[in-house]
DNA sequence: ATTTCTGCAAAGAGTTTGCATCCTA
DNA sequence: TAGGATGCAAACTCTTTGCAGAAAT
């Protein structure tokens, strides 16, 4: 995990990026949490250890880490963005009720990418998904 | 076309809901267009029929015809929400150049359900695939 | 006559921007 | 030390809300 951190801080700097303590903070919580965190929810957590940080400066960054490639945003409907450091390919998984968003693999709908690109005449260069649900824990509480 | 919007209403106003100008406007607008507008546009197209209309009133129907099942919001990243009066299944294929949505249908994806909730303990209710790429028209722009 | 809907304006969330100051390289 | 990064506050966009007046049934 630490590792990742370090490698990806190396990537930035290669590219004329400097590493501040906040970027660095902001990145490894992105890597360690893989909780798909809000920027606000970003922001509080790291208030306790830069109280004096501000939203700009975790929105800046987030902007520049998705511009290197390291996080993905993801928009799924309601109301803020949140941010994935979890760069393989993946989709995701959202439970309706408590909101929680889980990684999921599959083997590569290449088939789709296809037969859109031949109904449409777009060139495609990838897609999203995400799959709506309940997770075990929500099914539980409902259950009792 | 325009007969579909008849049947909308008529659906709307067995359940209790009034048919107002306005209301009116706005259904034929999104039926009618199958352009994924967004609240402003609409808002903006309908300027010149109803010069007093607010933009409140279009979030407002548009809200209303959501939780009546006859249009879906869609949100991909970026700005402000798309609205959709096709709610037969099918997926968006987005141009990356110039915003354009088209509408792209693809058997049912029911094997990637059936194993995300093998893999995550989820009971899944549904999924959303949005496809990204360059359409047709903008990449003969380039090419000249 | 009721009850819902509209229009207005103001508020609210999320995000971005401009600029002076700070600090990494 | 020089240019990029931070912090602050204000601005901006999209969306929602409260309320008085208007209109549909």
């Amino acid at each position: 995990m630490t590792t990742s951190v370090q490698h990806a801080l190396e990537q930035l700097k290669v590219s004329g990026v400097r590493i501040t303590p906040q970027r660095h903070a902001i990145l490894s919580y992105l890597l360690e949490s893989m909780e798909h965190p809000t920027a606000d929810e970003i922001y509080r957590s790291l208030e306790p250890q830069f109280p004096s940080m501000s939203v700009a400066t975790v929105y800046n960054n987030l902007k520049m880490f998705i511009e290197a490639g390291m996080v993905h945003e993801l928009t799924y409907g309601d109301n803020s963005s949140r941010f994935d450091a979890n760069i393989t390919d993946h989709y995701h998984v959202i439970c309706q009720q408590c909101g929680k968003i889980e990684d999921f693999s599959y083997p590569s709908l290449e088939a789709v990418e296809q037969q859109a690109a031949r109904h449409t005449g777009f060139q495609i260069s990838g897609h999203r998904m995400e799959l709506y649900g309940t997770c075990a824990d929500c099914r539980g509480l409902n259950q009792q």
